[in-house]
DNA sequence: CGAAAAATTGATGGGCGTCAAGTCAAGTGG
DNA sequence: CCACTTGACTTGACGCCCATCAATTTTTCG
């Protein structure tokens, strides 16, 4: 847990967007356009006031809470075309914040409350059951079956390509799975090693023996 | 993982309820009777079509995956007065089974399908508030963390009373908190020894210093 | 009471966290 | 272009927490 990166998500960042704010304003009353954040910008924080929703139109956010101490879960990743932001009160209980440079669009809740509730009923429901799914994953799945998981779940997710991008740090994933960055590290290492990815730069993972990782993940 | 209990939700179990099936299929057309189970009924199974909601009257119920190999984990407790059952599509995705003896009202959802998904949506939002705390408790707390919040959650869903009912054995525990049945003993033991918490019998806890216990769980 | 199930307690080992050092890539300024 | 910095990632050594295996005790229930 060492530093994290700090912007705040602002609706209109100067110089992100075309200046055209007034004119935005009043158009966009139902289609705001999307702000440009950099990695690591806060779109909200735990205990703050909710009155909106966020859809990611590029790039990704990560969902997570925080102990006193500083140990960090993150409960998921929303890439994009994903809307996230619904809580069960008036109130935050997470924090997101945006894990590379990414474009997000704030969906109003206060005008049209009851066509949204009905819309976000069954993105809850997926939600849920994405979390509950997890619960297995950080309950009873050792460091290679979660990090074969977290493979697969990326790579579905992105169309079921061999070749997976990810958005996020060892960090970020770590602390999806409930690991140590070097636990991470050192189960990449050994995929690697035993062919069943590839590395080709940081960010990026081939998938060579799909079902080797299928296996895996048990 | 041993053997587990096996018998089977029946919507009315003979010898069980009063004798007046015929009347209560008219009259409770909206409101059926609940069925009552014994410990260890299967209420549904991951996998099957899910065609109503359930209600608990009285008792309990854990809601669980399975790994291929047996590895359990419990992702929620459902207790008395709570609805559960909602799934993002039409089939169950998890195993319901009562925890110990309890009343299962079913509430159709084919009729009043509506109704239900509006009054539901807080329910699904609360559960999933839940369970993405719970991926906190499972990704980052250690075994007396989990036990100390686990008692700390029975304690407030039960009116935040210093004596705590427990429905469920020390194994549903165990695969609620992400540890074996041994760890789990260990902990209530060195609980009880360090004068955090009496144990009654083996089912009820009572809290003897809050505030510790508070501390314990971060 | 007697048998079976559930829970507790003990001994031991391994997986993953912790600490530390090393490697690599990207960016900066001379 | 190259030395230097910085941050992210990798790799290694070591230790601890919790799983595993096993024995015993307690509880439940016929």
């Amino acid at each position: 847990m060492d530093s994290f990166e700090t912007s705040r998500f602002s609706f209109h960042p100067s110089g992100d967007l075309p200046r055209a704010d007034a004119q935005d304003r009043r158009l966009n009353q139902n289609l705001p356009p999307p702000a440009l954040c950099p990695a690591g910008t806060e779109i909200y924080a735990q205990g703050e006031v909710c009155n909106s929703l966020y859809r990611v139109e590029f790039g990704g956010v990560r969902i997570y809470r925080l102990l006193s101490d500083g140990r960090r879960q993150i409960s998921a990743f929303q890439l994009a075309g994903e809307t996230f932001g619904f809580e069960a009160d008036s109130t935050h209980h997470f924090f997101a914040e945006t894990i590379c440079a990414s474009g997000i669009r704030m969906l109003q809740s206060k005008s049209a409350h009851d066509d949204l509730t009905i819309d976000f009923l069954p993105m809850a429901l997926r939600s849920l059951l994405h979390a509950q799914e997890h619960l297995l994953v950080l309950g009873r799945q050792n460091s290679i079956e979660r990090v074969a998981a977290f493979l697969l779940e990326m790579s579905e997710r992105q169309g079921g390509l061999r070749q997976v991008e990810l958005p996020m740090s060892r960090l970020d994933i770590a602390d999806y799975l409930g690991l140590t960055i070097e636990t991470v590290s050192r189960v990449f290492s050994k995929l690697k090693h035993r062919g069943v990815i590839r590395l080709p730069s940081l960010r990026s993972v081939e998938i060579v023996r799909w079902q080797t990782l299928q296996n895996m993940a048990s």
